[in-house]
DNA sequence: GGTACGATTGTCT
DNA sequence: GACAATCGTACCT
């Protein structure tokens, strides 16, 4: 048996958050039918602080969210490709947000691998979500769920704590791709994972983007 | 109005 | 391990 969390749950800085929703389950229930993923990997950002986050710079028509109500969606395009999924954190005012990486499907995994199929090839159902935006796509979120509230109505959202808290070990350690300048992603150890969990995405540093600028 | 670049992924070497 | 794909956003002129 699983409990439903109360929005109280998100009125924290994210990097209090993160490592609580690992293990939890969330739910996305469309016309197609249901998915449910058991969250192994998350990353929290601070706006303020942060030059990793999207938020740093400010409030923007497109990071909005962030700065809004805990407990919403922020969920943004990468490349003009990918879509990620962030859980609002903080109270309203604080940009502050867990990015969910990756996770286990655990329910609707024929729904999921429908889905990821086609957009590629998926090899094995460990992959269907290890990765932002491969769980996004097993999921089914989109672009229109930006803003959506998971504490709303009969939202198609639902994220439940397992009643018995099983729990592997959490780790630590710097987020991934944050090209933060001269490595500030790795000043925000804000990289949480369950231990040992086959579904964490694997770890890459930020995409040395530049050529031969300072080379020693 | 123009341009640089990214909280990634898949494919090729 | 390296790189292309692909487009909205942010920032500059």
């Amino acid at each position: 048996m699983n409990r439903m969390l109360a929005q109280e749950f998100f009125d924290r800085p994210g990097p209090q958050v993160a490592p609580e929703l690992l293990g939890m389950y969330l739910t996305h229930t469309t016309v197609e039918g249901a998915v449910t993923l058991r969250i192994t990997e998350v990353e929290a950002y601070q706006g303020e602080v942060d030059p990793g986050s999207h938020a740093f710079r400010g409030p923007t028509a497109r990071n909005r969210v962030m700065f809004g109500a805990p407990g919403h969606l922020y969920t943004y395009r990468h490349l003009g490709l990918h879509t990620c999924v962030n859980v609002v954190c903080d109270l309203a005012g604080t940009a502050s947000a867990v990015l969910l990486r990756a996770g286990e499907v655990v329910a609707g995994q024929d729904l999921a691998r429908r889905r990821r199929l086609e957009k590629g090839v998926v090899k094995v159902d460990r992959d269907l979500a290890r990765g932002p935006a491969r769980l996004t796509v097993a999921m089914g979120i989109d672009m229109t769920l930006l803003g959506a509230d998971l504490f709303a109505d009969a939202g198609a959202l639902t994220l439940t704590a397992p009643a018995t808290p099983r729990h592997n070990l959490v780790s630590t350690g710097p987020r991934v791709g944050v090209s933060g300048v001269g490595g500030d992603g790795e000043k925000f150890p804000w990289r949480f994972w369950l231990t040992d969990d086959p579904t964490v995405s694997v770890y890459r540093r930020a995409a040395p983007r530049r050529p031969t600028q300072g080379r020693m």
